[in-house]
DNA sequence: CATGAATGAGGATTCATTCAT
DNA sequence: CATGAATGAATCCTCATTCAT
């Protein structure tokens, strides 16, 4: 195992220690100490790859957040050319990424206020700008006359923050796969935009 | 001023700025002597009124459950003897609950996880009670063929944490009232229920 | 003993344990819990009357200053009228301060440079006053023909840092009393003054 | 460009790097990072060259003590026969030396107490020689008639320490060059052991 | 009830230094 | 020579909490 090879898994270690410990505890719940127990390392040596503690959690939700954003980007232009199937795309996209990334995801919602203002504002422009995919859909399904409902914006809102909520409840080991969750909350989701609501 | 309404007084202030505490830095990030401090109360003062930095989150969380339940339960029992209705009414009474009790149930959402084991469970116990109302309501919908979900218990989550993310985003000074903003949500769960989803 | 006599008598305590720490290792190298159990104190209680290190510094320097200012002022106004009696008196207040409260000039001379500024300045503040009153009685001197030397300000340097090192050396059990060192050093002042230095 | 005197260039470096960190911050307050930084250099291979941060300022002491002796035996040296001349010769180059190499003879000054014992006895030697020299020339000049200092020892020390204050304020850059300054003290120092004083 | 002082444990972080490469 | 990673001890300071008054 090379020199390069052997850092990389510590800083993977301490990232996922780190992961950990924010979900269980929460950001300020968790100590350095823990985390670098966890990671297997030195508390002073977390210092030679992170420079804070702030750090460690911009790091985890930077990736998280440029993932997912990723993700749904590409299942939009995966999807076929109707506005229907794209949404449709997106918000199964979304929601698979909360089921299978679900610490990250949960951290995500929870400790980002925790974030200076410096480091938040990076991974909030990931969020606005899914956000604004998902509205740009709606908006196209309502002008097409696909979607009917008169609150386009505040229905994407009430979309995307139910999906948000999978990781609460959502356990990989349960009978629930997460495709087959990623395809309910995609009819869920339709039916949202869809109907009179 | 009696010593009795004085000492009501400044419990009611210390809960306050706890509360105001908890969802600006989260149970852990904030500290007793902030507390105290925002009370207008010395940190040792505190003590005479709860014994311990967790038993003010637990109040906290436990009257708010507690009220939202009595809430949802009322509009149940106030609403008329269709399914439709009483569900419609549930969920308007919760949404309306959530928007006009922003702070704390933005607390309960993210901090009950940092009760101690015995304290959460009567305020889960609420939230359990809460969860088979609508249960009970979608099911008895189902029931009688006037929802078509074929997931109603999932259905049902999927509407509940929906509904508790309202006040990550509602603003009471915003253009929509609280009311207007649940009888959309009591539209947009019906839509999740009564379609195919 | 009363409990604002028990509390003076702490701080008094904590001061005293700071100055020595900091006139034997420095402002950096005297850390709070040498300090606290030199003070016969927990580290964590020095914080109750010190917000931080730095104004356990501020706090001895600022004492010293005002005192030794203090000092040199009542020595020019008790004086007689004569401009040489009062240069005599104040370098001679001057070195019986540097003497009498060795740690204290010492820890002022070496560490004033770690103080913050803002704290800095008053102290600044405090010896620019001092050197001011020297610099005037020399220039009077000068100008009633009674000194001569030709670089009035430079000789009050020379002379009031020739005094301020008095501590560098000076032991109060040696065989010289702090009123015979303050008097020959007024001797040497006026040799520097009067002669054609 | 020789690998010799590459290494000599960096071990230069790391040397005006510590003595410049440590007049700045003093010799607790200075890190190696800082030193090493500023050197252009890593830390670890600061102990390339030097085994412990004690021994980085070991060496500059010592280096500026026994230039600094070099110098004021080379004054005496030069000087002619007359003991006034040579007095006024030693200290003329003390100062000078002061003023050109202030920081040095800083750093010498407030930092020679933070060396280890073993390493601090050799600085202290070269200084009590220093001193010897100073007050070997005053008693010559007693026993001669020529100064008339009743306290020899006494004066030589306010005059030494007068001058090593020196570095406290002058500045090479303003209106006085080292060589007058050290012409002036040379006159403050014979108006010092010839007066009555 | 209310308080200032006290405390022990622990917070994040930095230190000088070492080691393997 | 040079380096990045590693380390154990120590840094200042804050924490929730208690106690005497």
């Amino acid at each position: 195992m090379s020199r390069r090879e052997r850092t990389a898994g510590v800083e993977r270690a301490i990232l996922a220690a780190a992961l950990d410990a924010f979900r269980e505890r929460g950001f300020h719940g968790a100590t350095m100490r823990q985390i670098a127990g966890a990671a297997g390392v030195t508390p002073a040596n977390v210092y030679n790859y992170f420079a804070a503690k702030d750090d460690l959690l911009e790091e985890i939700l930077r990736r998280a957040s440029a993932d997912q954003l990723a993700a749904v980007e590409a299942a939009v232009e995966t999807a076929g050319p109707a506005v229907r199937d794209q949404f449709a795309g997106a918000v199964s996209a979304y929601v698979r990424f909360e089921a299978e990334r679900l610490a990250e995801c949960l951290v995500s919602a929870s400790e980002l206020r925790y974030l200076g203002p410096a480091h938040r504002e990076r991974i909030v422009a990931c969020r606005d700008r899914e956000q604004e995919i998902f509205e740009h859909l709606v908006a196209k399904g309502v002008a097409e006359g696909v979607f009917g409902t008169p609150h386009p914006d505040e229905a994407c809102l009430a979309i995307l923050t139910m999906c948000s909520a999978v990781p609460l409840w959502y356990r990989p080991d349960g009978p629930l796969t997460a495709a087959d969750l990623a395809a309910r909350y995609a009819r869920y989701a339709l039916a949202l935009v869809e109907g009179i609501a």
